[in-house]
RNA sequence: GGGAGCUUAGCUCAGCUGGGAGAGCAUCUGCCUUACAAGCAGAGGGUCACAGGUUCGAGCCCUGUAGUUCCCACCA
């Protein structure tokens, strides 16, 4: 007895059930199984602390329907899903969270505080899980990993303590972002740039000897106080004097001197620049050249230091107001000008960073930056689309230092030791060190690793690297990476030269690089504006099928899309359509007991529809295969609608009005069709394709584990699908006319073919009838109908005798106006035909198909031209 | 300042290696037809931003222009 659907699609009805239902035969699960290939894809670890958004359900979508097709085509494929542990997002989330509790950091003290975090991740870390499933994702959740779990803490170990061997991690003093909130350095990478509407302060700087002034420009005057010279280009004329000269500081009265040095733009400003190397990275390395002393004047947190008593503990803004008055008094204050430039802020909190010195570990980035680069451009590894390549290639190319210690605990602690009695370090896996020189307990270096230094690993730490596992040796590397073009200089690039240097292979082979859903107006969800749309509310009103397929749907890769409601209920109404197409094919089938194969004996329109479904499979692998995932779903939504709804379905009911071997061959190819088109539709709308083939006859246990259908010749009937089309032509052409002059359907008229494809138009008689309202058709090669309707196809001439309708005279200008229409084209392929150019250069098969147009031209023209001729 | 993307129907967007402009939504007309009104059958609507060029042939390739978005950058 074969089970029923309900009368309307309801997702929630089915979408959580079925997820169980995989999970509970645990069909996510991948095994290194040497008699299949491998296909790998590690999911882009969320962090613990989010929630799932649009971003995640875009990237999560496009990875679990490369997965699916994969699995279906017989790949041992593996989606291996985690979560990242986003050490300052985290740390700060929990800090927050003691605040409100009037607990700080170092009250609770380290051990306490990692404690709660880690009750934190328990809590939390799950969450995003959770709601990743809702999206159908069919990740290996066996598997699942976390960037501070053990197996990861041990890869991070291992890869510091070689690239330290290597001499490619240092410790060093260097000018750093420093996030005065976080209270923590921050990477490059991890500074955003924001225009931001400030004042340039002009100053005067007096010369020592009385000999005058310089005067100069600045945006951050609190700065000056620990300002160590003045700066002019060695080729300007109008300094040339003045350098090694020596000039007072205003307010702080030091003397500091005027150097040479090629940084300074002549033409900008007045040609002088305040040097301060603590507070600027560019000053910073002026004072390196010129040897200058480095002069902090500010805290963590960014105040001024207890050694200007008189700005002391005045933040910085205050202070710079401070300052400015006292400038003002002193008369050093020239003028003030509305300027407007570029500051750093953090990416976390949005805090205007403060560059300060500080003694941090770095990666030196130019010896593992040149493989990266080589990588890509000998294709190893590429990007789709291919122009983000230059962003990837862009950033390695001036790449600087990074930057990977971080002043928190939620983290991989830095795995070095220092003997505080003789200053040894000492860098080792071990969780302990005894100083080599004098014998002394060491202490660990209290910093943690950017969360980028794990998350960079990921593609192999997941594995078990540094150990040989099986898992590594097959499924690495990975095949496709799938994540947004912003996180290319965080994660992509990381992960390139982290799984070169370490494993000697690239990590991954694609790059499949997404845009950003943003909201109906082409504005950036966030948080300030309060326009996110929660994909699990989403999930919840219309089903995750309907989000993925939105989401799917007209997406090509790198580019932005815009979220809408409508959006959603047009995939929405497609799963419906899907749903009562298959309601109808139950029904047809009820108690019978129908396989799902072909019969022997098809009809035209049978192989009309196993072509078409042929050739679709085809292009969707190919599409699939080239990651053209939106032009993918649309051939299967084009097919299942249009052709099999449309057309087929209509076209059967014909045979399925009465019972026999010819229903019961309909119902055969009904089945079978469906069964085809529903795994080809799998992999972007897993729920509703298990949810219905599980309740049509079916052979197997789920849906997602069936083999996706591929071409075959066994199924092209040319020749049959071209005889269809010429019967679906005068049908559409019958409808044509009939609607133009707003004939009801329930109004039948016989209908009269002058065809010289007799056969066809016979054995299409009835679907004429059926889908064209015809009462009768009669078939012949010629006949004269006065007050007829005509319409004519390339293939055909066909008369509807509805004389009252008839109006000769907008009857001629139609058909003059089609006429014209053919013979504008005609004359098109004509020239073609006689242009040597063309001829001679075109393909040959783009010859063939221009002549056969011309000839279809050439048919209906002389047509439309006798059909006129009888009017008149 | 440098780089990249985008500009196609009223709206949102596809358009793969150049070979007769597509979809969804919206609009208009007619329909309860053996599943589906979340539907069916039709219709209208486009100088593919602009100007040149390459080519037998350009929405697609090249150059330039304009508008727009994003990324990067050390002019204080």
């Amino acid at each position: 007895m074969a089970k029923q659907l309900a009368k309307a699609y309801d997702a929630s009805q089915f979408e959580s059930r079925i997820y169980d239902f995989w999970m509970e035969n645990n069909y996510f699960h991948a095994e290194v199984d040497k008699s299949k290939k491998p296909y790998t894809i590690v999911m882009p670890p969320p962090n613990i602390t989010g929630q799932l958004h649009m971003g995640h359900a875009l990237d999560n979508t496009l990875q679990d329907i490369l997965i699916r097709f994969k699995r279906m085509q017989g790949y041992s494929a593996l989606w291996l899903p985690g979560t990242d542990h986003a050490s300052i997002a985290t740390e700060a989330k929990i800090v927050e969270a003691m605040r409100k509790e009037g607990v700080t950091k170092e009250e609770l003290g380290r051990e306490k505080f990692l404690e709660r975090a880690w009750d934190w991740k328990k809590e939390y870390g799950g969450r995003i899980v959770k709601q990743l499933r809702k999206m159908g994702s069919s990740a290996d959740w066996e598997r699942e990993r976390f960037t501070m779990d053990e197996g990861c803490n041990k890869a991070v170990k291992e890869v510091f303590v070689r690239l330290y061997e290597k001499g490619l991690i240092y410790r060093g003093e260097r000018i750093i972002n420093w996030c005065p909130k976080c209270l923590t350095s921050i990477s490059d990478a991890e500074v955003t740039y924001e225009e931001q509407a400030g004042h340039f302060w002009h100053l005067r700087y007096a010369f020592a000897d009385g000999s005058g002034y310089l005067n100069l420009a600045t945006t951050r005057p609190e700065t000056l106080l620990g300002d160590t010279a003045v700066a002019v280009n060695p080729n300007d004329e109008r300094y040339k004097d003045v350098i090694g000269k020596k000039v007072i500081l205003p307010i702080v009265h030091r003397e500091i001197p005027v150097v040479a040095d090629d940084y300074v733009e002549m033409d900008f400003g007045t040609g002088v620049v305040k040097i301060t190397p603590a507070h600027d990275p560019n000053d910073f390395e002026v004072g390196l050249r010129h040897d200058l002393p480095v002069i902090n004047v500010m805290t963590d947190d960014a105040k001024i230091t207890d050694d200007y008593p008189k700005y002391a503990g005045m933040d910085r803004y205050e202070a710079r107001k401070a300052i400015v008055k006292d400038l003002e008094e002193e008369g050093a204050l020239v003028k003030i000008e509305d300027y407007s430039h570029n500051v750093g802020t953090c990416y976390r909190c949005s805090t205007t960073v403060e560059p300060r010195v500080s003694k941090q570990w770095f990666v030196k980035m130019k010896p593992l930056a040149g493989p990266a680069i080589d990588a890509v451009k000998n294709g190893e590894t590429d990007f789709v689309p291919p122009h983000f390549e230059k962003t990837y290639f862009h950033w390695l190319e001036n790449i600087r230092d990074w930057c990977i210690s971080r002043q928190l605990w939620w983290g991989h602690q830095i795995p070095a030791f220092y003997c505080d009695d003789c200053g040894e370090l000492v860098v080792t896996k071990e969780k302990s060190a005894v100083c080599p020189k004098c014998g002394k307990p060491m202490r660990q270096d209290p910093d943690t690793l950017d969360t980028w230094f794990s998350s960079a690993l990921w593609p192999f730490s997941t594995m078990g690297w540094p150990e040989k596992t099986e898992e590594l040796e097959y499924f690495y590397p990975t095949n496709v990476l799938v994540t947004g073009y912003d996180i290319i200089p965080f994660w992509v690039m990381r992960m390139m030269f982290s799984g070169i240097e370490h494993t000697g292979e690239v990590p991954f082979s694609k790059v499949l690089i997404h845009g950003l859903i943003r909201d109906s107006q082409g504005r950036k969800m966030s948080k300030s504006l309060g326009n996110g749309i929660d994909p699990l509310e989403v999930i919840e009103k219309y089903g995750a099928d309907a989000l993925r397929l939105t989401l799917v749907t007209g997406n090509a890769p790198g580019s932005d899309m815009r979220y809408s409601e409508e959006k959603i209920t047009a995939s929405r109404n497609f799963a419906n359509k899907l749903w009562n197409a298959s309601r109808f094919v139950l029904m047809n089938i009820g108690d019978r007991e129908v396989k799902c194969e072909l019969p022997e004996k098809l009809e035209t329109e049978d192989k009309w529809i196993i072509s078409l479904l042929n050739n679709t499979a085809k292009e969707v692998a190919e599409n699939l295969d080239k990651y053209e995932l939106g032009i993918a779903v649309s051939k299967i939504y084009d097919f299942i609608w249009d052709c099999y709804c449309d057309w087929y379905i209509e076209l059967a009911k014909a045979r399925l009005q009465s019972e026999g071997e010819s229903a019961d061959n309909a119902r055969q190819v009904l089945v079978w069709v469906l069964d085809k088109a529903l795994k080809l539709l799998h992999p972007f709308m897993p729920f509703i394709t298990e949810e219905i083939w599980q309740t049509i006859p079916h052979d197997g246990e789920t849906i997602m584990l069936q083999k996706f259908p591929e071409y075959s010749e066994e199924y092209c009937f040319d020749e049959a699908a071209a005889e269809m089309t010429k019967i679906m032509d005068a049908i559409k052409a019958i409808r044509n006319r009939r609607a133009e002059m707003n004939v009801p359907p329930s109004r039948k008229a016989k209908v009269y073919v002058e065809t010289q494809f007799a056969n066809a138009f016979e054995n299409g008689s009835k679907f004429i009838i059926k889908l064209a309202s015809a009462s009768e058709v009669e078939v012949g090669s010629s006949f004269t109908i006065d007050g007829a309707v005509t319409a004519v196809t390339a293939d055909a001439k066909i008369y509807i005798p509805m004389a009252e309708l008839v109006d000769k005279e907008a009857e001629l200008k139609r058909l003059n106006k089609e006429l014209s229409n053919v013979e504008k084209m005609l004359a098109q392929d004509e020239a073609k035909l006689a242009n040597e150019g063309f001829l001679a250069k075109a393909p040959e098969k783009v010859v063939e198909k221009i002549k056969a147009q011309r000839d279809r031209e050439v048919e209906k023209a002389a047509m439309i031209k006798a059909a006129i001729a009888e009017l008149r």
